[in-house]
DNA sequence: GCCAATTGCGTTACAATATAACATTGATTA
DNA sequence: TAATCAATGTTATATTGTAACGCAATTGGC
């Protein structure tokens, strides 16, 4: 079995899939604090890295905040995020193609790529059908 | 002319015009504060705000920071930022045809996009040239 | 067993980023 | 002139993130 986690990262692990959004570090210490007083930000941070590093976390960089992946997204370094401005939900997907497509382009000028940032703001479905028509 | 940017503003884009990278608002600040030390951060993100809507400055999202646009990429709401984690440069190239690609991946669940993040982090061509092969 | 050395976590303090809320000023016009 | 409105200044505070130090548990060597 996996077990290599402290039982604060399990914690933070646990809120961040309760909530299916975006939460912000702060929101989870909050929560925590719920249960035991003491608990300080770097706990957070240290925890939030821990399972970044895993895979199992990601941080939304245009909301600076953090939201557990979901299972089949997991392996994949890169996914690209849906965030809806109106209601505040965000859908991960994943296309392999066009992070491909992205490296070449910038690969170009010999730019070699660690890390893809790819976050797109809009009106998902839900919110985008109750609105007046234009 | 176009003429409608108060002194301010105007400061505030010189600065981020001669800085050829992202520069945090703080920085900024800082260098506004030697001429007029009475200056004070709502200031500078009001300055910062103005300048966005107009599209001559863009955030990096994944730095917290600011950058002024290139002039050729004005007219794109949306460019890709390759950021060198080793030196700090930041190139700003366009790529509709990708941005294109993206929409209609999450499009496909209903999500209409209204701003694209698009920034991809790595070693630049100068700073990859200096290291040792793998 | 005992003693470094390492590692992980707690704790304090603070740094960096950003905005809310209200005051003032200066232009506009009834 | 007085009323109004927009822009900017000002104060204060909220939010996000880290540096630095200390302690306790673990481990590896002797």
């Amino acid at each position: 079995m996996s077990r290599e986690r402290s039982k604060t990262t399990d914690s933070v692990l646990a809120i961040l899939r309760r909530h299916r959004r975006p939460v912000s570090a702060y929101d989870v210490l909050g929560e925590l604090q719920d249960t035991n007083p003491k608990i300080a930000p770097p706990t957070i941070y240290r925890a939030l890295a821990a399972l970044m590093d895993k895979g199992l976390v990601r941080r939304v960089e245009s909301l600076n905040a953090f939201m557990a992946c979901k299972g089949r997204n997991r392996r994949h370094h890169t996914s690209i995020m849906s965030i809806c401005d109106d209601c505040g939900a965000v859908e991960e997907s994943i296309a392999p193609d066009l992070v491909e497509d992205l490296s070449v382009v910038i690969g170009k000028s010999g730019f070699e790529p660690t890390r893809h940032v790819i976050e797109v703001h809009g009106v998902c479905a839900s919110c985008g059908a109750g609105r007046m028509p234009a």
